[in-house]
DNA sequence: ACATCCGATGACAACGTAGTCATTGACTCG
DNA sequence: CGAGTCAATGACTACGTTGTCATCGGATGT
C-alpha cells in the first residue's frame, strides 16, 4: 500500500480507503489510486487485514480420515459448498489413520486461526481425539460421537439406516438376516451392529450367530457366509461400502444360491450391478452441510449447548433384496 | 506473547525465544515461560509470524471443478499427501462449472498469500483462466493445458491411453470401433478423441459416422449405438467414466449382442460389474503429486521455463473386451 | 583490582494493514 | 468579514510476532 501510495501520489491510507471502498475519497483520487494498484499489481494482504482488524480468517479446518473415499469426498463436497456459501475457505487434511498426524492438523490448523474445526476422521480414538481439541476454538464432530457428548455433532441415522434394511427385508418374509461389518473399531461399525440388532429384535427375529464383525478378509467372509448358508440365512445386510464390496466379491467367485442383500452406504454404479444392489444411501453431503450450519450456528451464539443432528438415510429399493425362495410376491416388483 | 511474559515474569521477546525453541535461555526460564504457555493456552499466531518474518504461508491452493467425483476426489488426495509431505497445508474450492467462481477462488487463495496454485477445473475456458492467475503466483494446471504452455502443466496421457484401447481391440481382431465422448467443451473430451482417431488411424481403421461426441442424454447414446449396430460395429471406447456409466446404462437396459467396451478412467466396481469392465486407468493421485512436485520445484527455483509433465495411464484388461463374433475365445489373456 | 568476555535478557522497530484523530481548505451563513 | 461546517486527507499507532542491538551481571584472565 506504501507503494501503491507513493506512485499514486497520496498516503497510505488513502489507499487503504480506496481498497476497502470506504466512503469519503474523491472520484479522482480514486481513479489514480486504482490506476497505480493495477500498474503495480498490487493485492491486499489479508493476513495483515485480519491481524490489524481482529476479525476471523472466515476459513475453516477440515479434518478427514481420507478424502479420496466417495463418503469423505460428498462430504467435503457438502462442507466446500456450505463454506463457499458464507464467503468462507476451507483447509483440508486428512488423517489417514493416525492419530498423532491428526492431532498435528488440528494444532496446524488452531495455528492459522481457523474460525472453526470439522473432525471428521473415523480411526483416531474418541479419548485421543478430544484430548486434543483445542478448547478454543469451536469443533463440529463429523460421522463420530463426541465422547461425552460435550461437542457439536452431526452423525448419519446409523442404527435407523439399519434398521430400515432389516425391515425391509423381513417385510419381504425374510426370518434370518445375517449381518457382515467391518473392523469393531470404528465406531460406525459398532453403532450399525446394534442397529442390527435392536431392529432384528423388534421384529423377534434370532441373531445367534448371525453376526460377524472385523477386517474384510475374504477368508474371513467365505467363512461367514458358508456358516450362515448352513444356518438357513436368506439375508445378508453388509454394515458399510467395503463390507459391501467384499460381499459382491465373494459371491461374485462362487456360485450356488446367492442370499438377499442390503448394503449400507450408496455405491456409484449400485444400479449396474447384477443383480442391482439394494442399499441404504447415507446424505454425506447432507452430513458435511449440516455441520458448516452448526458451526456458524456456534460461532453466532458460543453459549449454545452442545447439539447433536441426525442426518437421515434413504433405502433405495434394487433387486438385490427379493423375497426367499417360496415367499409371496412383494408389493414393487417381483423377482424370480 | 505479552500475557504469557507477564505471567512468566519475563519479557514477551523471551517468550518468542522459547517458542521458537531459540537458544540461549536458560532451563529455569524456559521451565517458568512453558508453564505459563500451558496455563493461559496460549498459541502462536502463525499469521503474525509470517507476516513479521517474511515467510511464505507454507500453503497451496487447489482450485477444482467439483470435489465429489472420484477422480477429482483421488487427485485431491495426492495434492494433500504430498503437501503434507512437505509440511504445507491445502485450501481447496470448486468452481462447480462458473469460471467467475473460479476466478474468485483464485483471488482468494492469492489474497491469503498461497505459495502456489493447483488449478484444475476443465469447465472453464482457457482464455478465462489464465487470463485470471495472478502473475506473480505460481501455478500449475493439472488435467488441462496451458493455453500457450506458458505455465507449468500436468496432464494424463489422454491420446496414448485411448491409443492403448484401440490397439488392444483391434488385436483382438476388431477392426470397427466407435467411439463415444462427453460434450466438446471439454479438453480432455476432444483430446481423447483425437487420440482416437490417430491410433485408428495408424491401424488402418476407418472411423467415418463412428465418433459421436456431446451431453450424455440416453437418446444420444441410443441413436449412436443403434446406428453404430448398424455399421457393423463390434467395439466401443468410452472416453470418460460418465460415458462409460452412460454406454452401461445403455446396454443394461436393452438385449441383443453387446459391443466390446473398454472405457476411459477407472471404476470402483468395474470388476463386479457383468462383464468386468476393461478400462484405461488414470493415475490421479500421480497427477496431483506430480503437480505438487512441479510447484516446489518452481517455488526453488521461479526461472525454470514451463514444463509439461503427462502422466501415464494403465490399461486394466477385463471380460468386456473380448474378440468379436467368430475370432477365437480368449479365456482371460490370449489375443486374436 | 581491573579489563574483558559471555550468557541471558529486554527494549525497540518493523512486517502490511486499518482505526482514530487531527489537519487542511473550501464553502456557507448571519 | 469572521465563525462555523464539512468533505478530503494524512499522521500516528496497534494488531502479534521476530530480527537487531543494547544492557546487565557474573565469571575469567592477568
Amino acid at each position: 500500500m506504501v507503494d501503491v501510495a507513493r506512485a499514486a501520489g497520496t498516503s497510505q491510507k488513502t489507499v487503504s480507503r480506496v481498497v476497502n471502498a470506504e466512503p469519503g475519497v474523491r472520484p479522482e483520487t480514486i481513479e489514480r489510486v486504482q490506476r497505480a494498484i493495477a500498474e503495480l499489481g498490487f493485492r491486499r494482504h489479508d493476513g495483515a487485514s485480519h491481524l490489524r482488524r481482529g476479525t476471523s480468517t472466515a476459513s475453516i479446518g477440515l479434518v478427514l480420515e481420507d478424502l479420496a473415499g466417495p463418503f469423505y469426498a460428498a462430504l467435503t463436497a457438502g462442507v466446500e459448498r456450505r463454506a463457499r456459501e458464507h464467503g468462507y475457505l476451507l483447509l483440508t487434511g486428512s488423517a489417514d489413520g493416525d492419530a498423532e498426524r491428526a492431532g498435528r492438523l488440528v494444532q496446524a490448523f488452531a495455528a492459522r486461526r481457523v474460525d472453526g474445526l470439522l473432525i471428521a476422521p473415523n480411526l483416531v480414538g474418541d479419548e485421543v481425539l478430544t484430548a486434543n481439541l483445542p478448547p478454543d476454538v469451536p469443533a463440529v464432530l463429523l460421522d463420530r460421537p463426541s465422547a461425552d457428548h460435550g461437542t457439536d455433532e452431526v452423525l448419519s441415522d446409523n442404527a435407523g439406516g439399519i434398521a430400515s434394511a432389516v425391515h425391509h427385508l423381513a417385510e419381504r418374509g425374510h426370518r434370518s438376516i445375517a449381518y457382515l461389518g467391518d473392523d469393531e473399531r470404528f465406531w460406525t461399525s459398532r453403532q450399525r451392529r446394534d442397529g442390527y440388532l435392536a431392529a432384528c429384535a423388534e421384529r423377534g427375529l434370532g441373531t445367534d450367530g448371525l453376526v460377524s464383525l472385523g477386517a474384510l478378509t475374504p477368508e474371513r467372509i467365505a467363512a461367514a457366509v458358508s456358516g450362515w448358508a448352513a444356518a438357513g440365512v436368506t439375508a445378508v445386510v453388509t454394515g458399510n461400502n467395503r463390507a459391501s464390496v467384499a460381499l459382491l466379491h465373494h459371491l461374485h467367485e462362487r456360485t450356488g444360491p446367492r442370499p438377499a442383500h442390503v448394503g449400507f452406504d450408496e455405491l456409484d454404479l449400485a444400479d449396474l450391478l447384477d443383480p442391482p444392489l439394494t442399499t441404504v444411501a447415507q446424505d454425506a453431503a447432507g452430513i458435511g452441510s449440516a455441520a458448516v450450519d452448526l458451526l456458524f450456528e456456534r460461532l453466532a451464539t458460543p453459549t449454545l449447548p452442545p447439539r447433536s443432528v441426525v442426518v437421515p438415510t434413504r433405502l433405495v429399493v434394487r433387486r438385490s433384496s427379493p423375497p426367499p425362495d417360496g415367499a409371496s410376491a412383494p408389493p414393487v416388483r417381483n423377482d424370480r
